[in-house]
DNA sequence: ACGGAAGATTAGAAATCGTTAATGTTCAGG
DNA sequence: CCTGAACATTAACGATTTCTAATCTTCCGT
């Protein structure tokens, strides 16, 4: 459950603002000035900040500087009146990462934080996961249930595919082109061995099966 | 020096865009409908990638949500007259990172196209380097004054380790309990070997040493 | 300059890996 | 239940990788 940190001073708007989000599943924090909303930000921890810039007290440029500067580095959307494409490249500058102003639909504004949420959190996962299996790809470690489990380059790599691929059936010509850069098929049946090769080692018995293949097809990992 | 790749049908803004961006210090590559585009998304590397929605051939929505099933990461910048807020909404929600309606300010779309990769490059450490060389981490790749240079695992291990004790001398103890995870050594001289094997590689004639010995202690991987 | 220690280089044995091809098994339609 | 197609399994080859050990070179104190 994402947290976030709305610093804006219409009460109005705050009070629809935390409604909204907390309906789509969001934890949701408010500051009504600047002062309040700096000491939130440096103190607690939040997956995103939403950020208005005409705030009573320090004004929001100032405040996102602020923040950028003492090293906090999650997404900052700003929120506001100002809309002259120079407040607009200022506002960015200054370290924001999105920019929307009012009025604005509520709709885009979720759309807008999820698309920042996503990457926030799809990049420093440096892991895939599917059910009790993680793969770490920084340390190029894969462990199932604890205990690890040593593959050789192709292994990991094709496991790797199937990984990004969750829950999708993958053909053998997607993955003789994705995982063995060879676009057009010299035909032979290395992907079922080396498919072979990952279940052995991946589904000792006992442990769900993840790997499944999907006839006439191709396989899919799959995982709830 | 950023790599941006647009897929844009509109030659006029094609030229002026790229125009733009190449005084901004971009490189600029284009495709011309959605097929290129897709072709230079998976078989070229970039640093973010601006799509327009109406493309000849097929859908830019279809392109993202292809790209990104298929593990393409970087940031993506849609830049359409689609201006409803059902369009914004799908666009980002089919992995776009920012979602511009035409006509737009140039000065937004570079402030825009900064946010992403100012985020997009100081968020992935997953890059070592040491003075012309570079190792990328989670692509497994070695690349030295743009050419790239295959590793086999230990090596890449090695050479892994030296960069990231850059400027520091590594004793083979060292070596040996961290890369080998042998921590009382049976002794023979296999990292001697090995550091051999890394400077024939990572050394070619002409290249700057980058890999001293630091005799009675270890070695340095070294770079000003 | 000499000798010994430290390091570099090399060749080749041993282990692992990627691949192929042959054989065995399962599945779905008739 | 039979049969062919699709998939699974296995054995074996050649290539690469890892490691060992022997030899060659460099460095440095005497």
């Amino acid at each position: 459950m994402p947290r976030l940190l709305i610093i804006e001073d219409q009460k109005k708007l705050v009070r629809s603002l935390r409604k909204g989000l907390e309906e789509e599943s969001y934890e949701v924090v408010t500051a009504l000035n600047g002062e309040d909303g700096y000491y939130a930000a440096t103190t607690q921890s939040f997956d995103a900040l939403v950020l208005d810039l005409n705030l009573p007290g320090r004004d929001g440029l100032q405040i996102l500087a602020d923040l950028r500067s003492h090293g906090f580095s999650q997404p900052v959307l700003i929120l506001t009146a100002r809309d002259t494409v120079d407040d607009r490249v200022m506002g960015l500058d200054s370290g924001a990462d999105d920019y929307l102003v009012k009025p604005f639909a509520f709709a885009e504004l979720v759309a807008r934080l999820r698309a920042l949420l996503r990457r926030n959190l799809g990049e420093r996962e440096l892991t895939l996961r599917a059910d009790d299996l993680e793969m770490d790809l920084v340390a190029r470690r894969v462990v199932r249930d604890g205990v690890e489990i040593e593959l050789s380059h192709r292994e990991f790599e094709m496991l790797e595919y199937l990984l990004r691929h969750l829950n999708m059936t993958v053909t053998r010509e997607m993955i003789a082109r994705d995982v063995w850069r060879e676009p057009h098929g010299t035909w032979t049946n290395v992907i079922d061995v080396y498919i072979n090769y990952l279940r052995k080692k991946i589904e000792q018995s006992g442990q769900r099966q993840l790997i499944h293949t999907v006839r006439g097809v191709g396989y899919a990992l799959r995982a709830p």
